[in-house]
DNA sequence: CCCTTTCGCATACCGTCGGTATGTGAAGCA
DNA sequence: TGCTTCACATACCGACGGTATGCGAAAGGG
């Protein structure tokens, strides 16, 4: 069963310091606002360790961070999907949890606000993508074939939706609003996903 | 009448032309992938007539670049709604013209992806409102006064819809999409407002 | 008309940052 | 045991954003 070998544990546990350190330096000030001799010194290695293990720099290393977040997300949102047994359940209970964990501090920032601006808003797209949005892809195609929501293209539907809970969780997060904003934002996006029953 | 002066007269020309060309090399490429040498070349002056206009440096002329944009837009905006008698259809037609005038090349980069990473999230939100997100409000209070739309906290919704139009525009944009993409956008976008409505 | 001040900007310079090339010592392997 | 590989450290570089200072022309007062 392949013993992990010194050299191979310790190249893991210098990868994992740096993504637990860029995870937290990253969500607390934000992409630009942390330099790589910070970064590296906070997770006890240097330069070189990073660009061996991120050949592609500061942006290969938030990428590697940005994935882990959106699957850190994806999975609470998916684990409060299958939670529930009937498939209309499943969608609104997954995006509330999106909601709850997107809000959590520091997660938004790399998520949804560095994110599309380092990467790329396509590179950004694709990985939300695979991560979170193709679950509310899956989650509303499966709603039209079931003939519960009315017969339409389900794209523009995931992108106004993502949309819209992407900026809410970011109001939320913020100091703008207040704990009952949460409930009321919820309420409204009840309210729209009911515009799209069949019913 | 004020004549302007020799000396006025150059300096707005020299700040019209920064501003220009700033806007244009940031919707090409991007906030970071401009640097100051080029942007000032550009414009032809030197990075002495930047920092004397806008002592923020970058980031400051970034955000007036941003400003201008935002202006253009929320005026074809609520041209779009002035046009229309009914403040439900001035809501819908102010939607539309959002997606039609965020869509423009360039204007989503600096509007939606560059501007919440370079100003942080919060003051691009508070210029957001000031310039378009405004006009939302303001048509929701007043259909929720008027008795068109259930009675309701009105922020959650102006967060969730202009989330969801700036992620539909962003979406539009990109190569991802196709022209028939806007229609079916539209169409999904009118249903989650009908959803809005108390009749 | 001249002197002074102010203003708008150009020039020269600096610190820092992301990125790279090379060195090195230990682990793996025959 | 000796060669090879690998994981990383060290030293260095160019470029960038930012600043301090200089300068010439326009404005303003006598």
């Amino acid at each position: 069963m392949e013993e992990p070998g010194v050299r191979a544990r310790q190249r893991e546990q210098t990868r994992r310091a740096l993504l637990r350190e860029a995870e937290r330096l990253f969500a607390e000030r934000g992409y630009a606002a942390v330099g790589l001799a910070e970064l590296v010194s906070a997770a006890g290695v240097t330069k070189g360790a990073l660009y061996h293990h991120f050949p592609g720099g500061k942006a290969d290393l938030f990428r590697a961070v940005l994935a882990e977040v959106q699957r850190q997300v994806g999975e609470r949102v998916a684990a409060a999907a299958e939670a529930k047994a009937d498939a209309w359940e499943q969608l609104v209970a997954g995006c509330e949890e999106f909601l709850a964990a997107a809000t959590a501090p520091g997660t938004e920032r790399v998520m949804l606000v560095d994110g599309p601006a380092v990467l790329g808003w396509a590179e950004w797209r694709a990985m939300d993508e695979a991560a979170s949005a193709r679950h509310l892809g899956e989650a509303l195609t499966a709603l039209v074939e079931a003939g519960r929501i009315a017969p339409q293209p389900v794209a523009p539907l995931v992108h106004l939706l993502s949309g819209a809970m992407n900026e809410a969780a970011l109001w939320l997060a913020s100091a703008a609003s207040g704990p009952e904003d949460l409930a009321a934002t919820t309420a409204a996006l009840r309210r729209m996903l009911r515009a799209l029953r069949a019913d």
